[in-house]
DNA sequence: CTATACAACGAACATCGTTCGTGTCAACGT
DNA sequence: ACGTTGACACGAACGATGTTCGTTGTATAG
């Protein structure tokens, strides 16, 4: 056991970290997965910008400083909370068959996570990519593509696409939240599309006809209807080019 | 001209901006238009991290207390930036035949605009899309798209999808680059590459076998070819659906 | 010439991430 | 059985951030 917290985060980017021993220390020590679920905890009740140091200690009850034996940097607390939300997703056994389906459950699962978490893709965005449990779900997406007949570089690069898509939307569908909280909705709120649309139609005529007479279609999207249709537009294509090339 | 900034920018959302009468006041007031030069000027020299109000200030030879006049937030600056950067962009008269290329290099002028500030993705990514300039280049996309004959909910959805994958793409290599700040080159660094390809090699067999397998390809694609690759899956599914439906 | 309005500024506050030095308690060696 | 050791936890503090308050200077209106 290591004390310095540089080498825990190293051996956790090494092989399977080896279940840290629960024993139940007497009265609740401070250890790397206590300070993930008080971590996580804060970001779903206050979302991501509530995630401080200090407000994880607090859950912790305790002060900033006691973090920093077991985590050298908040970056490496943002770090363990999406390795924990990648490692609650359920990969599938690929199926040459379903492998358009699966891609797109896997996809859904990483949305419903970061969007339990509001701002957490904020993140996933910064993050390195080198993160084991990161990696797991890029094996598993890379598995279930290359078991449909897709060319490595395509699969590759796919799943690279999809990622990156997956964290913009659902950061800003976080943020479209935060502006109006009442609304737990999936997409644009009533009011806000509302206020959106008199916005549009208020545009001056000469430089936005387009976008006054499409107001509808630029605020529409209930549900995950946005979301689909761009995992469709990438899959679909996908599929086209499986044979070809 | 209201002295409350909060009006100000309530105005700058409005019509026109009424190019604001660049008379040169006689010893350098500070403007809007000056905040905003000295802010991209910041961002461009030393990345977005470094866009505080001191920073920017100190540019203009002043406290941060100063901006307030001029600025509610910083994230009115991020905004001005944004707005700044769009209007750069030169939106081409609608081709129907070409609508294709002419979406790709719109995006493509705004892919090296955010590659120039490295950082500012982040700003982009946060931001709401009521910004009169942001706007006006979703108006030039989605024109372009129904020229070339795109339903209208389709091209919607679609810019929507391509805006956020340029900012979430850009903002990838922005971090990219600021791990390994001397290589300017487009996509991941030779050194930085080579790292990533040992350490998937050393992953675990057994867990990663097509991450090994295909680490070249994961970790390919020089120039902007995965930008273009990503871009194409898209916009050829549109093309499909053109008629379709 | 005086009064008024407003841009500009210095100082300060609250909060953030992070570090330093000290305490404290459990396990170990002799 | 006792003293030592060492890792862990913590309080206090530092620098930096966004933002606000009250004052100062100056240019224009009366």
């Amino acid at each position: 056991m290591p004390a310095d917290p540089k080498q825990r985060r190293a051996a956790r980017h090494a092989q399977p970290p080896t279940p840290p021993a629960p024993k139940t220390g007497r009265k609740a020590p401070i250890t790397v997965t206590r300070i993930t679920d008080a971590a996580l905890e804060v970001v779903a009740t206050q979302g991501y910008d509530a995630l401080t140091m200090r407000s994880v200690a607090a859950v912790l009850g305790t002060g900033p400083a006691s973090l920093y034996a077991h985590v050298v940097n908040k970056a490496d607390i943002d770090e363990l909370i999406i390795g924990r939300l990648c490692t609650e997703l359920a990969l599938p056994e690929p199926d040459p068959a379903r492998w358009r389906a699966q891609i797109h459950d896997v996809c859904a699962q990483l949305r419903d996570q970061y969007l339990k978490y509001p701002g957490i893709s904020r993140a996933a965005l910064a993050m390195v990519v080198t993160n084991l449990d990161v990696l797991r779900v890029n094996e598993g997406m890379l598995a279930i593509l290359l078991a449909g007949g897709i060319k490595p570089q395509t699969a590759a690069w796919a799943i690279d696409a999809l990622s990156l898509y997956v964290s913009a939307y659902t950061l800003e569908i976080s943020l479209a939240r935060r502006r109006n909280p009442q609304d737990d909705a999936v997409a644009i709120a009533p009011d806000e599309r509302n206020e959106l649309v008199s916005r549009f139609a208020a545009l001056p005529p000469d430089q936005f006809p387009q976008t006054r007479r499409y107001a509808a279609e630029l605020t529409s999207g209930t549900g995950h209807e946005r979301f689909d249709f761009t995992l469709g537009l990438i899959l679909d294509n996908l599929a086209e080019r499986r044979s070809s090339r």
